[in-house]
DNA sequence: CTGAAAGCGCTTACAG
DNA sequence: CTGAAAGCGCTTACAG
């Protein structure tokens, strides 16, 4: 259009001219926009991240796309048809991908951060804690408040950091003479989950006088199960959860746990996806926050 | 492109063509996406919504791009240029609109569903509950209970749902002969503001005896408070909750509290956008869902 | 029925 | 420095 800068300078003025997003993205082959893959976004420490990637994308001009997949896979390419029709510019995950290559073959060369999750191989970058040393630091605390049966209550194995807690549980228990284990696995990060799994637990023969549960949301579940068969928390069982979200405080006893830095890891999830965007030749990065031991009345 | 048709189908067996979703988007004017914003993903409620709104989107098509405004206007005016820039087709708010006519203005005539909230006036469809009638009835089994001194703590009243549910207390005590009303507003529905919000009605002159909250997670915030006063829920002060989350099972004492159908309320306002996106001159509706008393330890 | 051309609304490289 | 033109990758209306 044959307009002169003036005429355009009032025609901002006047009546805001705004521009056509699609027309621009097609052209410049750039969305602003970045994919979020969460399993349950119902989960308080998934929100908590979220929060922390909105805070981070807006600073930065970027939009999210969120995908609450459910675990489920289709939900979950269906989603990723949105990088190959150049939808997104990235993407951040929180599901476990390890362990499926039809999804990171779809994934390609986009940019992509794993967050409070990671990847065994690829170019992959991803920010979390050191979950073996926080699992460790977790059992250690229930066997000096004296407990000796000390069970596990782990998210499903696909998911790496499942793998890690458990195997910071393992060695310290392997440590022990008692030589007890035990796990149950929860199908997903909800309350009746954990409660499920607690039940399981206490139906054994030698009944746990401790319980570490990786996520605030599955202790809080462990938490129910164990007043409704009858026993106390903690004179009974003691029962550690992990993420220090503001759930913790909200149930009786209130819950010692594992606090994360769930903003700051959406943050730096950002930076980086960001920093592979703009430089595509950068190396992938591994972010290890700082995790906080917090005491409360559950252990 | 000269291809042929049989060429073509070759193609697409073999390598999988995904087209380019700006460029079908741009030529089509028709984006797929629909805007979601909400106060604050972090409440169970909200969270609940927005899954029903991802399956109903899904199963027609259309993505959502998430905005968690957090009640910041300025966040919510740039997530309302993409409105302008034509990235999305429609939006859905549960945040409070009706106030806001700067806004309002911005959303012009782009299909606009409202959900758990209403709008005064203008051509917006809205999904929800009768929260006049819900609140009335919460208030009336407190009475039942052998409550005289029954509080609210509500959300701000830009929310026009609070203002509905304030309307159902202030009728309902206004019938009573003693007289007693006494209304805290929390400035956010989280657990932390709901609990401020009982250590001031704490510190009245005539202490309640029963509280009712517009949402569980004040609700629970709020049972905390009176815990820490050392008083007893349900025996010293009864409380009820709102929205029927999995919290409410959480907590200890459980909450008696009313249930919505989150996960409805989220699809319907899906099909009403739709429809509206599908057929502009279609009228604006709105739907009343059911809503269920559950009366559980809490009161 | 088939295939080439126009056009969605931008941005940018290029000619004047 | 200014302005016209090309092109991003689709879809659709139109000519052959």
């Amino acid at each position: 259009m044959g307009w002169s800068p003036i005429f355009l300078t009032g025609f901002f003025i006047v009546s805001n001219y705004q521009p056509n997003l699609l027309a621009r993205q097609l052209r410049t082959s750039r969305s602003s926009m970045i994919l979020v893959m969460v399993s349950n976004i119902a989960n308080p420490f998934c929100a908590d991240v979220v929060k922390g990637i909105e805070e981070e994308t807006e600073k930065n001009g970027y939009r999210i796309l969120l995908c609450n997949s459910g675990s489920d896979i289709e939900r979950s390419k269906s989603s990723l048809g949105l990088l190959s029709g150049k939808m997104v510019d990235g993407i951040i995950t929180m599901d476990a991908f390890s362990k499926l290559p039809e999804l990171t073959n779809m994934i390609g060369q986009t940019p992509w951060v794993q967050c409070a999750e990671y990847a065994d191989t690829g170019d992959v970058s991803c920010v979390g804690i050191s979950d073996i040393d926080a699992s460790e630091f977790a059992i250690r605390h229930l066997l000096a408040r004296g407990c000796r049966c000390i069970a596990l209550i782990n998210h499903d194995l696909s998911y790496k950091y499942a793998r890690l807690r458990e195997q910071g549980y393992k060695t310290v228990m392997l440590e022990q003479e008692h030589g007890y284990q035990a796990i149950e696995y929860a199908s997903e990060l909800s309350f009746s989950a954990g409660k499920a799994a607690m039940e399981k637990l206490l139906q054994a023969a030698e009944r746990p006088d401790g319980v570490f549960a990786v996520s605030d949301t599955l202790a809080a579940g462990a938490m129910r199960a164990i007043g409704e068969a009858g026993l106390k928390v903690p004179q009974d069982i003691a029962v550690i959860g992990f993420d220090g979200t503001e759930l913790a405080e909200m149930v009786s006893p209130q819950l010692t746990t594992i606090e994360q830095p769930s903003r700051d890891i959406g943050r730096q999830a950002v930076s980086l996806l960001i920093k592979k965007i703009d430089n595509p030749e950068s190396p992938a990065e591994r972010l290890m926050m700082d995790w906080h031991f917090i005491v409360r009345a559950s252990a």
